[in-house]
DNA sequence: CGGTGGGTTGAGGTATTTCAAGGCTCGTGG
DNA sequence: CCACGAGCCTTGAAATACCTCAACCCACCG
């Protein structure tokens, strides 16, 4: 279930490629599979594992008592997920799709920190990347408008996973509107908004579907901060 | 203006007190003053110094271009805040009322970590206590109600300025709402429904106004994550 | 003492939610 | 091979939580 891989898939320089190198193959790492919809790791579990997505996609999120989710992040391919300075994760993450991940032990990490700073300055750099997405995530559940909230989206989107002009999104209305801070029909009736003004296609209707955007155009409604 | 200070103000083991004390006096340390409502350091401004309140109380805010404002959040006394890992701000912050902070210059700071891996890792422990705290928020901003929100708030509050059992807000009701994702009045009305329900008793009239709090009562109210 | 900066409350407006219906795709099993 | 149910999405209509606009009060201050 743990062998080691030789590639770094996504051709991203991560905390994982880094590892192997840094630390002379002390850090162990496997690779699991998860189908859509199960859970990765639960909120408060001990966070004995951290993670990194080599296909698929994954949703982290709180709960509120009564049911209401909160999704902080979506985890794409090449994404580091799992990580905290504490020793419990403080989000439940699912599989959205059929997803594969690559696993690090963390306490094997912990011991390649402390002798090896670099490796700190990854993970704090790792963090501080995390703690500025929350920033202007935050700054969209507080003040934006629906309309902006899903050209937001839709640009976040654009931006991390397009390799052509075409976006296929792995997720659905649902974990949209969760993520936004909305209802899935107000994340419909924006979609279609954002249609009928010419920003965004939909070019197969085959279930996930494939859409392209117009960045610049949607990126006028986004109101992005000044 | 950067003398050194030989106290640890608020009783805080903080990065500045440990700094001095792993560092050896490398690391200039200044004070300074702000009157209420004036800027410390803007969006975007290089990020050449980090600060710690040692007296008053400060917000840090976003803007979008129409103006509309989410503050991230407010530091008090003993809080350390401007911590970047790039090399400009993300926010803005401005002094609530009469403060004083004290200064590091960056530059020396990470001199300092260059060589010593606890600094890094307090570095880290620091951003990721801001990661917690803004995945909360996004929780908050994204799902709960005005009366859940302010209900958080408060305990909030009471856990972080509380003394006795009396808690002195220094911010004003714009401050809050622009903290809690929603208008001035709402929050208003929010207080009123928690004053005629038991949960929020105010002692003096005075402008700054003095409260109590039921915790209890109050965490009953905010639906905490479940 | 008039002005300014809070704060509260009311009345009406509105963006978003809630509830409901219908359509499409796809997988499964008769 | 087709029927059927489940999941997902869209759209409409009604409800509502929150916002906007406005009036008023109070404390403080030059």
């Amino acid at each position: 279930m743990f062998t080691n891989l030789n590639t770094d898939p996504g051709g991203k320089l991560g905390l994982f490629g880094e590892l192997r190198t840094l630390s002379h193959g002390r850090v162990s790492s496997g690779e699991l599979k998860y189908r859509a919809g199960t859970e990765i790791f639960g909120d408060t579990e001990p966070a004995d594992y951290i993670y990194q997505v080599t296909k698929g996609a994954v949703r982290s999120y709180k709960l509120l008592v009564d049911g209401r989710r909160q999704i902080g992040a979506f985890h794409l391919a090449g994404d580091i997920f799992g990580l905290e300075n504490g020793d419990h994760h403080r989000f439940t993450a699912e599989a959205i799709i059929d997803t594969r991940v690559r696993l690090i032990w963390r306490e094997s990490l912990e011991r390649v920190a402390e002798t090896d700073s670099a490796v700190v300055r990854r993970l704090l750099k790792m963090t501080a990347e995390n703690l500025a997405h929350a920033e202007d995530h935050m700054l969209l559940l507080g003040r934006k408008t629906s309309l902006e909230r899903v050209a937001a989206f839709l640009l976040e989107m654009h931006r991390r996973l397009t390799s052509e002009g075409a976006i296929a999104l792995p997720m659905n209305r649902r974990d949209i509107a969760d993520y936004l801070g909305i209802t899935l029909e107000t994340v419909s009736r924006a979609l279609t908004v954002l249609r009928k003004n010419g920003l965004l296609k939909f070019l197969g209707q085959t279930q996930r579907e494939i859409m392209v955007v117009d960045p610049a155009g949607l990126a006028r409604l986004t109101d992005s901060p000044g």
